[in-house]
DNA sequence: GTTAGCACTCGATATTAGTGAGTGCCAGAC
DNA sequence: GTCTGGCACTCACTAATATCGAGTGCTAAC
C-alpha cells in the first residue's frame, strides 16, 4: 500500500496533526478540531474533503459514522517513515540513561538488565533486550566436571565475567583426570580467543584429524565442538510488561493474555526480533505488520546494539500503536548505543 | 474469628455444600438450589434460617439483597480446615506428575522448573517453586578468577550440577597464582562438604585466626567467607501467571496489575513463601489472609519440600479464592514429595 | 423446629428518547 | 476550480424507565 507520493503537502500535514492529536489524546480526530489548527486555515468542510481522500487511500479510517477520525496501521506507517519530527532526548532522560548504564563495570548480563529496567521506565512500557551472541567475545577459561555415564558438566567465562554452563554427552566415560587434562589442553590453546575463532579452530583441527594429534587432543577438540556448537539465542531480558495492563488498546483480556504468553514462550518473540538484527538502525512494527497476531495491537520499536563495531544483538520497546513514536525512537537508538558502549570491554 | 464450634452438624453440612456449588459454579448460591440437595431434606425457608445464622457468623455474605451466599474468608478457612473431603489424585495426573520430573537426572534448576510448569499445567493456575535453599548441598569445586581491581569473580559447582558465581570484593588486589592457590587450598579442605558445614568451618578458622595459618591460607578462607555468607532465598520459578488472567476474580485491571507487579518485584512473594517453610505439610492462605494486598483476591496452597529430610524450599499453587482445593491441596502435596525426590542425590 | 406464603429488594436486561459530535454532500462564494 | 456555509443524517453514548425474576426476611400456621 505505498501511496504516499500523490498526496499533496497539505494532505500530509494534516495526516501528521491527526496522527499526532490522536497519539495525544487517544481519542478519534474529528474535522472541527483540525480546523483549529493554526498552520491549517481550513474550514472543517475542506478538512473533511481531504480527510475522505486520506480514508480512500487507506491512511485514516473512521470507527464509525459519526466519529472523527483514526489512522490505520498505514497511516502510522507513512507518519513514522516521512512526517515524524523526531524529539531530540530530554537531558535529564540522557543524564538517567548514561547513569543508569555506567555502574561499575559488572556482568554483562547485569548490564543487560539495567538496559530493559531503564527502557521500561522512562517510555513507561515495555523493554526488551536481547542476549548478546557471543561471537566475538573471548575465551577467559574453561573447565570439565564429570556428571553421571557420558554426561559432562561444562563451565566456561568469558571475558565479559559471564559464567556459562551446560550440559554435554560424550561418546564415551572420561574420568575425572582425562577431562583435567582436556580442559587444560583447551585452556592452552584457546583461551584468549574469541569463540568465533574457536569455532573455526575446532573446524579445522578435526579435519586433518587422526593423523599426528594424540587421542587425548582429539577428545579434548570433541569436548569443545559440543560446547561451542552454534546454538541460536533464544533469550532476552523483559522489564515492565506490566506497564501494558491498563494501556486502552489492550483492556481487552484475551488479547492481553494471549500478549503475556508470547512473552513467555519466547520463541515468536525471539524471531521478531532477529529481525530487526540486519537493520541499520531503528525499526519499527506497527501493528499487524509483525505478522505476530499477540502483536496485533501493539508497536514494537527496536535497535540493534553493537560491541566492537559488531552488532550483538537488539534492544527495544513494546507498546499500544498509539504510542509518542517522536520520543522513543531516539530514546531507542540512543539506548542502544549506550548499551554497546557500556558492553565494550576495557 | 474462631467461630465454628457452637455450629451444629446440618450447619457445616450446609455450609459445606455451599462452598462446593459456589466453587463449582461461581455463581451466589440460594435457599432454593440447596434446597435440593438430596441429603439436605430441609425447605428453602429453613435452609433461609440456617444460612441467616452462617452470615451473623460472617461464614457467607450477600453480594446484594436478592443474590444468594458467597463464603468469606472465614467460611473459607472453616470449609478447608473441616470440612473438606480431599479427593485422591486422579491416576493420570500421577502419572503425568511422575512422568513429568522424572527426566533424566539435569540440574536441579531445570527440575524445578519442570514441577513450577506442572504445577501450572495441570491446576491451570500458575505455579510457582522456591528456590532450595544451599545448605545441605555439598561443594563439588570452587574456582576464583580475578577481575578490575579488587573485584573476584568466584565460581563454584555444588552436587547437584548446579553452578553458582558471584562477585566479591576483597581486601586488596590478588594475582592471578595467588588466586589459583586460594582456590586449590580451598578444594583440597571444602570439597565434599556441605555449605552449613564449610561456613560451620570458616568461622572457626578465622576464630583461632593468625596464630598458626600462613597469610595464603587466611586470605583464601577470608574469600571463602565473602562466597558462603548467608544469602536469603530471594528467587523463584513462576509459570502459567497467564492462567490467572481470565479468571473473573481477576478481571479487574488494576488487580491483575498489581498481582502480577508483585510477580515480578519477587520481594513480597518470597516473603510470603517464607512463612510456609516451617509448616508441617500443606499450608493455606485464603484471600486476605496473606496479609498482602496483591494477593487479597487469591489463595495460595503451598507445602514445603524437603531433600534428605530437610526443608530446602517450597513449592505452590496461586489461582483466585474460588478454586478446587480438594484437588489442589492433594496435588501441591504429592509434587512436593516428588520434587524432594528428585532431587535426591543419587 | 419446620414450612408455606407473601411482600419486598435489587441486579440484570431491554426499551426508549434525547443529545451531540461528526459526517457527506451540495450549492453558492471567491 | 477551490473553498466554505448549510443541512440532513448517522450513530455512539447517556439517562430514564419499565419489566423480570431470583432470592430474601418475616410471619403465621403446622
Amino acid at each position: 500500500m505505498a501511496g504516499g507520493q500523490d498526496l499533496n503537502e497539505r494532505s500530509l500535514y494534516l495526516l501528521k496533526t491527526l496522527v499526532e492529536r490522536y497519539i495525544q489524546d487517544g481519542q478519534p480526530v474529528g474535522s472541527r478540531l483540525l480546523s483549529k489548527d493554526p498552520q491549517l486555515k481550513l474550514s472543517p468542510a475542506s478538512i473533511r474533503n481531504v480527510m475522505a481522500d486520506l480514508e480512500e487511500m487507506g491512511l485514516i479510517h473512521s470507527p464509525h459514522t459519526s466519529a472523527g477520525r483514526v489512522p490505520t496501521v498505514s497511516g502510522y506507517r507513512l507518519f513514522v517513515d516521512s512526517l515524524l519530527t523526531v524529539k531530540p532526548l530530554a537531558s535529564s532522560e540522557l543524564d538517567q540513561l548514561q547513569h543508569g548504564l555506567k555502574g561499575q563495570a559488572d556482568k554483562a548480563s547485569d548490564v543487560l538488565n539495567k538496559a530493559s529496567k531503564l527502557l521500561s521506565d522512562v517510555t513507561r512500557m515495555a523493554g526488551v533486550v536481547t542476549l548478546p551472541r557471543r561471537e566475538s567475545v573471548t575465551l577467559r577459561h574453561i573447565e570439565f566436571l564429570p556428571m553421571s555415564n557420558t554426561r559432562v558438566l561444562v563451565i566456561f567465562v568469558t571475558d565479559d565475567q559471564e559464567v556459562h554452563n551446560k550440559i554435554i554427552h560424550t561418546h564415551k566415560q572420561f574420568s575425572p583426570a582425562e577431562l583435567q587434562q582436556a580442559a587444560n589442553y583447551l585452556n592452552s590453546v584457546y583461551s584468549g580467543r574469541s569463540l568465533a575463532k574457536i569455532r573455526d579452530l575446532i573446524v579445522r583441527e578435526m579435519e586433518h584429524d587422526q593423523r599426528q594429534v594424540n587421542q587425548g587432543m582429539m577428545d579434548a577438540v570433541n569436548m569443545a565442538q559440543l560446547t561451542f556448537s552454534e546454538q541460536p539465542n533464544d533469550d532476552y531480558v523483559l522489564s515492565g510488561e506490566t506497564n501494558l495492563m491498563g494501556f486502552s488498546e489492550l483492556s481487552d483480556m484475551e488479547r492481553l493474555k494471549q500478549l503475556f504468553e508470547a512473552f513467555s514462550q519466547k520463541r515468536g518473540v525471539i524471531h521478531l526480533l532477529d529481525q530487526c538484527l540486519q537493520a541499520e538502525g531503528v525499526q519499527i512494527f506497527i501493528g499487524e505488520e509483525s505478522g505476530y497476531s499477540a502483536f496485533d495491537h501493539c508497536s514494537l520499536v527496536t535497535a540493534p546494539y553493537s560491541v566492537n563495531d559488531e552488532v550483538v544483538g537488539v534492544l527495544g520497546v513494546i507498546g499500544p500503536t498509539r504510542m509518542a513514536y517522536e520520543k522513543v525512537i531516539p530514546f531507542v537508538d540512543v539506548t542502544a548505543k549506550l548499551l554497546g558502549a557500556a558492553l565494550n570491554p576495557k
